[in-house]
DNA sequence: CTGCCTTGTAAGGTGACCTGACCAGATGAC
DNA sequence: GTCATCTGGTCAGGTCACCTTACAAGGCAG
């Protein structure tokens, strides 16, 4: 069927970019379909940096545009969009009249378990039809690459980075 | 380390999503600086979608959209492009005096080729570095999660289309 | 208290798509 | 043959998820 010894991918192979996609772009569907069955037809996929972000007890703009590796502009205007359809609000931040603690609503804290809560759903679902032992060397050979090839995303050292390091 | 009795993703786990992105921009990064080294730095990304499916006797710009998923309407501006970048052409058909024929010019087949060719090297690169079984077993899944998921994405299948099922 | 550094916002731009409307040429029905 | 319909490609304009530049309001160190 497919021939190793050539030099050069085949016509017929996708590259592996394209099938990264492949793969993130459907997982993506399927837990946009769960959202939306759960009642969450008002959120879209970017919004989802910021529920990612977020902290309990509430973060600046600068801080989540820093974690989820966007500029505060952008940030804001997900903070904006997610003020209006009622996810989060912003409060006045104690320590410095300049800043607003962006805080989730109690349906924002909602979305945000249902949210997590599909996406352990939908990985369980597809390690019991791939095969559960694949899946797991799928996942820990992409972390793997992830802490290599972009350690700002990854949150462990992404917050050790918050607390002083900020190398770069 | 990590608690795999949770019902519940724990905070600092990233979505699988999350991480296939990641690795798919780490590789498309490494792909483009090599692509820029060799000198088709005025190649954009997604530039690609024509390379990869521009047939070596040309190729109508309603089947170019069809095998790349996208509208004529786009497909059309990426061909205008390349054309103006110098590696495509557009040619008479001689079976259809509406249709052009999208050819690649002698730099469009040099390109194509480097560019496989990179994709080619990246992957051994990577398999290497991370280790050529669970590299090779990367790829598999993912080619199989692939033919699930977005058939009509997989050339096999979406040439079988062409030649006649067209199903959909 | 003055000059600089942050926090957040406003305005406008870009890339990579999309939809709707359309024309020119092909094709099938009569 | 010719007329309606279908198809290949283009034009105009819209959207989404970002971006950069510029700036006001508030903090902070000398």
């Amino acid at each position: 069927m497919r021939d190793a010894t050539h030099t050069t991918i085949e016509p017929g192979t996708i590259p592996l970019p394209g099938l990264l996609d492949i793969a993130a772009e459907a997982l993506l569907a399927e837990f946009r379909e769960e959202l939306t069955n759960r009642g969450y037809a008002d959120l879209r996929p970017t919004h989802g940096c910021v529920f990612r972000f977020v902290r309990e007890d509430g973060m600046r703009l600068t801080d989540l545009a820093t974690n989820a590796g966007i500029t505060k502009q952008s940030a804001g205007e997900l903070v904006d969009d997610l003020v209006k359809l009622g996810y989060v609000e912003r409060t006045a931040d104690p320590d410095d009249r300049r800043a607003k603690l962006i805080c989730l609503t109690e349906r924002g804290r909602e979305a945000q378990r249902v949210g997590f809560g599909i996406f352990t759903e939908l990985e369980q679902r597809w390690a019991a039809h791939f095969g559960q032992e694949r899946f797991d060397q799928l996942r820990e050979l992409l972390e793997q690459i992830a802490a290599e090839k972009a350690p700002a995303a990854v949150p462990e050292l992404s917050h050790a980075a918050l607390a002083g390091v900020r190398g770069e």
